[in-house]
DNA sequence: ATACACCTTGTAGTCAGGTACAGGGCAAGG
DNA sequence: CCTTGCCCTGTACCTGACTACAAGGTGTAT
């Protein structure tokens, strides 16, 4: 069960270029190679992948994401450290998740002025962001 | 209570040039200008690169946040276009939120076990990310 | 054994989103 | 009036994140 970059890209719905281009990042370890030298993945770094395209698609950056992905606890010793990264984590994406609600908000209230049929002479996404400067 | 490109950027904690880019990108509108041809803004001015500055840290392109910024009822009968609109951001936020729910369940998973000093031998990042594919 | 699709490295180009001058103008205190 | 600091336009540059070749090697179906 083992993929070439191409299948992997397929299966990840990315480039090829850019599984290569995540290797020299340091986001994909570099994997085993056939004789021929191609390269040649397992299930896990399909895994790895999808994880990347879903941190990036919620606004996460390739740096962010290098961290994300090396939060692990390989020594009951290193503990500590992780949790506190790990927590730092944790503050963030509740804290884009609060801004998202309030964004939320604001957009159902835009839908519902809508409905109502009440034009919005000033626009209502900023007003509503006075609430929580 | 107007305020110079340099007090706007201050407030807005950007860079003043990156102002006058959300200008040139039509992000915010043209201001008046004094008879030197300085820019004067208001708050309303502000209020919009807060939003700006907010949305984009929220993962959304300067493109999305100017759909998002022309999303106003002026006129009850555009009603219906901008209200299809609406509904699609409304969607792509509420799958935004959910995507940053599993997220954050995979990190909190991630510092229980570590509370716990059960050391991970897989990534539960990973892991956990089988679930939501 | 020969197409043909797919792989290799390396380098260069692209696009978004800024950021940094250069060369000059304006405003306010001393 | 002059200095100091901020403003103006225009152009060039930078980083992050890809994306596209070029020039050549591999693997397999016929």
């Amino acid at each position: 069960m083992t993929l070439t970059i191409g299948q992997l890209a397929e299966a990840g719905a990315v480039n090829a270029e850019t599984i290569r281009y995540y290797e020299r990042m340091e986001l994909l370890r570099a994997p085993e190679r056939t004789a021929g030298g191609y390269r040649q993945y397992g299930p896990s770094e399909l895994r790895r992948l999808r994880f990347i395209r879903r941190a990036k698609a919620l606004g996460f950056s390739l740096a962010e994401i290098r961290e994300l992905l090396a939060l692990r606890v390989h020594d009951p010793r290193s503990c500590g450290a992780v949790s506190r990264r790990v927590d730092v984590k944790i503050q963030g994406v509740e804290q884009r998740m609060r801004e998202m609600r309030s964004m939320l908000r604001t957009l159902k209230r835009l839908r519902a002025s809508c409905a109502t049929g009440t034009p919005t002479v000033e626009c209502p996404i900023l007003e509503a962001l006075d609430e929580d400067a």
